[in-house]
DNA sequence: CCTATATGTTCTATTAACGAATCATTGGCG
DNA sequence: CGCCAATGATTCGTTAATAGAACATATAGG
């Protein structure tokens, strides 16, 4: 690596960050999980878990939506059905839109 | 390390990765830039931004909500300044919740 | 058709995230 | 109050994520 990965981030995606982390930290504490306990379930360690609610910027997606997952936390979507319903629709959106970035503007999607 | 990061990811995770990519994608697209101009102005790799639309498990959060926000997509709310609200509501219930989780069921936060 | 640009993929060196262990602090419960 | 579990915070060795380059594959435009 050139660089440190990358140290500045705007403020959205720190915000963002924070956001994820209390909302799963919320979601734990009312389903009466410790943090511990959580962890092993999602396979990661106690202080990764810990920094994943904390909204620390380096922990990985992978493990972040899957403590997500086991404390119940829906991200997108109220339940994990219209998840998957969500998913296929956008595919299905990426495969109106032109394949690759050119000149000007990509084709509005006006679906209908 | 004992164990190489970790493997399994339940379905939920793993589609709601997938999904973030999607979205991700989707709206660079819509916007008319480039995987490689978003990657530098999110301070990453090109690789790494393509990996993160991919829906990859082993990125960093920071990379993925910065690019998310560098392409204009909003994760948890329509606009940022409801995403500050968000936060300190999150907060707050935060403060009203047992600070450690004990014997039984958290309080249940019927707030009103 | 030919070219230029964007995307997708693979490789390696290096850095930083991770797991584990340890200690301090907090807070609930007997 | 004293005990103990849960959280919070630190350090350190290991390993996986990342940057960067190089290459191949599309795809749009001239």
């Amino acid at each position: 690596m050139t660089k440190p990965a990358h140290r500045s981030y705007s403020r959205y995606a720190r915000e963002a960050a924070e956001l994820l982390g209390l909302m799963i930290r919320n979601a734990r504490i009312e389903r009466g999980i410790t943090v511990a306990d959580a962890a092993e379930r999602a396979g990661i360690s106690r202080g990764l878990a810990h920094r994943i609610e904390k909204g620390e910027m380096g922990s990985s997606i992978g493990a972040a939506f899957e403590v997500a997952a086991i404390v119940g936390l829906r991200l997108f979507e109220a339940e994990p059905a219209t998840l998957t319903r969500h998913l296929s629709m956008e595919r299905d959106k990426l495969t109106l839109l032109p394949q690759s970035v050119r000149t000007g503007r990509a084709k509005v999607k006006d679906d209908f």
